[in-house]
DNA sequence: GGTCAATATTTCATATCATGAACTATATTG
DNA sequence: CAATATAGTTCATGATATGAAATATTGACC
């Protein structure tokens, strides 16, 4: 069993990248002694490897490094249908992967994800498969067993954690897809380490989460994020109704469904692809609907930005957008209100909407309890 | 010297007040043996005491308290003119005060201010005075010592800290107003040991801080919270340029100060107590002036409560605005504009401006770092 | 090539700290 | 008064981190 400190090692080498004994020592504020002897053990465990020695004067050091093979996860995305299940390492590589047609039937669910599960677990790693995480579009009970309410399966209360962790043996984690997103890029993206960052996506919703002081921000209801629903839209002539019961929201202009609606509204294609080709061609109703849509999505992420001052803020986005006036608009308009800050940079990374992001996620849910421990370091 | 099991009981008794040794181990998951190892200790120090037993069935268990006069704190206000200088005991009592008036010059204000503490020092208790702390309108460093930049009183880059520390020979934790606002709040106040709540203040400027995960939230640079600057009007017919470049931001509008300049540019008194009588007679102008200034104040109260998800938001103000249109209106938009909550009851709380908040506030700063310890726990 | 200085890592006796079990203390209840 | 229940203490024990000294492994310099 491994204690405090062998988790203190695990996160520290997890969130930093290869560090050699001494330099974790300093790092940590423990003894070298200490550190010597923790890593022994996870050595012995094959949970580390040492790494080539780097050359300074004197003795070299010995870089130590999580090993990727010493556990596997399984992440599932319910996202979008298809639902994805993925298999990675401790890296939160990808090493095998299904699609599989999302049912809202618990039962049925259940079932395909198991018969799934139990294909990609074959072979020998079978034993180090640790634990299985799970992302969804909805609300997530505080125990991350439970699925408090999921509009897009029709779920209310059910305890999708409790069955798949009956019927698979392994510990599972249940959380909101945004969520999983932020917590995954948090321990296996490029901004590994990073303890202030924001992760929005727009798809045919919009979804929002944020690391603060290094930890998820939930919020006192688990409500945090909820970017959806700022309200953007004030004036109240112009204003759609949202299925919240308010009007104005961010998703009623700025989500990929409200695109599409808007140009079916004038006439043109719903299609975001088609509709962004004609925006490029400077046809001016898609203008106006892909320009107000990227302004209110930079309005709505200025107020972030000046609320929650993370040092980036990642946007996953269709490329057809990020390329065109939307992705222009979503960037002037957020820099525009923003205050000036001292490096210039922009703060706001596009990136493109990976098909295994959300399920990559899910599996880092599982991936942090094997590195993080049970309290959670 | 405290250890870290030390503090670990000084801050639980803190947050959740008098407790016994049998609850204390419970809560915080240690033996009896060395919880009562622990207290035997801070009992000798007089930093606990004892109170009048609880009778069950059994040995009555004893409750044990943080003395209030285990030690004492400066607090200084610099976010007003005149300066306000507090000592507070443990429990943010204030048992003196002075109100000094604020000089921009950093010798001048220094030697005041040292002053002050001499004076307030004075007589036996001046040897458990443990630390000083102070809040100031402006941005702060990461160490806490320096003030960046402070618009009020013309500083950049002035190591305050450092100078007050040196005259004073005391430790000494800088500030920025609503921070300190909201961590005396979470350390003295009523919402104490609340993980998740929001700090706003109304005055000639707009402040406002959050908890969250039982934190601070400072952000990247130290900007969280800067609601003030939030794009709000964004009719840019009607947004007025404010003092940081931009145009819209929530302080052009919803702040004392430009509350007073709509009614003088309207031929009104820019009087806010007289502004608040014409508009609780009716008048139009004044009525308009004080619901566009709410409405606006609600809207990006809505916006925080979205992103942030507060248990509960303190909004500090003049009781002739939260009585009048100006609090209807901020409520309204407030609650017209957020997801509705299981449960419905608001989750805003009004509070009068007491003129020794942000000293107690202040004072809080050193007293957290006697409750919590060095490592902040 | 040999020696020295520099740095990394390990060893080991020791100090610290929390624990569990047994014990003591002090109440209520009948 | 005995029985019962809960609070708090004592103490031997075990786990864990520590500091200092020893060992290991290199580059630099003569």
């Amino acid at each position: 069993m491994l204690s405090t400190g062998h988790y203190l090692i695990l996160s520290s080498l997890s969130r930093n990248g290869p560090e050699s004994r001494s330099e974790l020592a300093l790092r940590l504020g423990m003894s070298k002694a200490a550190v010597s002897s923790l890593v022994r053990d996870l050595l012995k465990q094959e949970i580390l490897c040492e790494q080539a020695p780097v050359h300074g004067s004197g003795r070299p050091s010995v870089p130590l490094a999580v090993r990727a093979e010493a556990a596997w996860f399984i992440g599932i995305s319910l996202q979008d249908d298809p639902a994805i299940v993925v298999l990675t390492d401790l890296h939160g590589t990808v090493h095998d992967r299904m699609e599989l047609p999302r049912h809202a039937d618990l039962e049925t669910c259940v079932s395909s994800l198991c018969e799934a599960i139990t294909y990609l677990r074959r072979g020998p790693r079978s034993a180090k498969v640790s634990g299985v995480g799970m992302a969804l579009p909805g609300f997530v009970a505080n125990d991350r067993q439970t699925c408090l309410a999921c509009a897009a399966l029709g779920w209310r209360d059910v305890d999708i954690g409790g069955v798949l962790s009956k019927r698979t043996g392994l510990p599972t984690w249940i959380e909101n897809d945004a969520n999983a997103l932020i917590l995954g890029e948090q321990l296996f993206g490029a901004l590994r380490g990073s303890p202030d960052f924001s992760v929005i996506f727009i798809s045919n919703g919009i979804g929002c989460a944020n690391i603060v002081n290094g930890r998820l921000l939930r919020g006192y209801a688990g409500g945090a994020g909820e970017m959806s629903h700022a309200p953007i839209v004030t004036d109240m002539a112009h204003a759609l109704p949202c299925r919240c019961g308010n009007r104005g929201c961010l998703e009623t202009v700025a989500s990929l469904l409200a695109i599409g609606n808007a140009a079916r509204r004038a006439g043109l294609p719903g299609d975001i692809a088609e509709l962004a080709r004609l925006a490029a061609g400077a046809h001016p109703e898609a203008l106006s609907i892909l320009h107000h849509a990227g302004a209110s999505m930079g309005l709505a992420t200025a107020h972030l930005i000046q609320l929650i001052d993370p040092s980036h803020v990642v946007v996953m986005l269709d490329p057809n957008l990020r390329d065109g006036i939307y992705g222009h608009a979503l960037l002037r308009e957020t820099e525009s209100h923003i205050l000036r800050r001292p490096a210039s940079r922009s703060m706001i990374d596009f990136r493109d909407f990976e098909p295994d992001s959300f399920a990559c996620g899910a599996a880092s849910l599982a991936a942090r309890y094997f590195i993080f421990g049970p309290d959670g370091v």
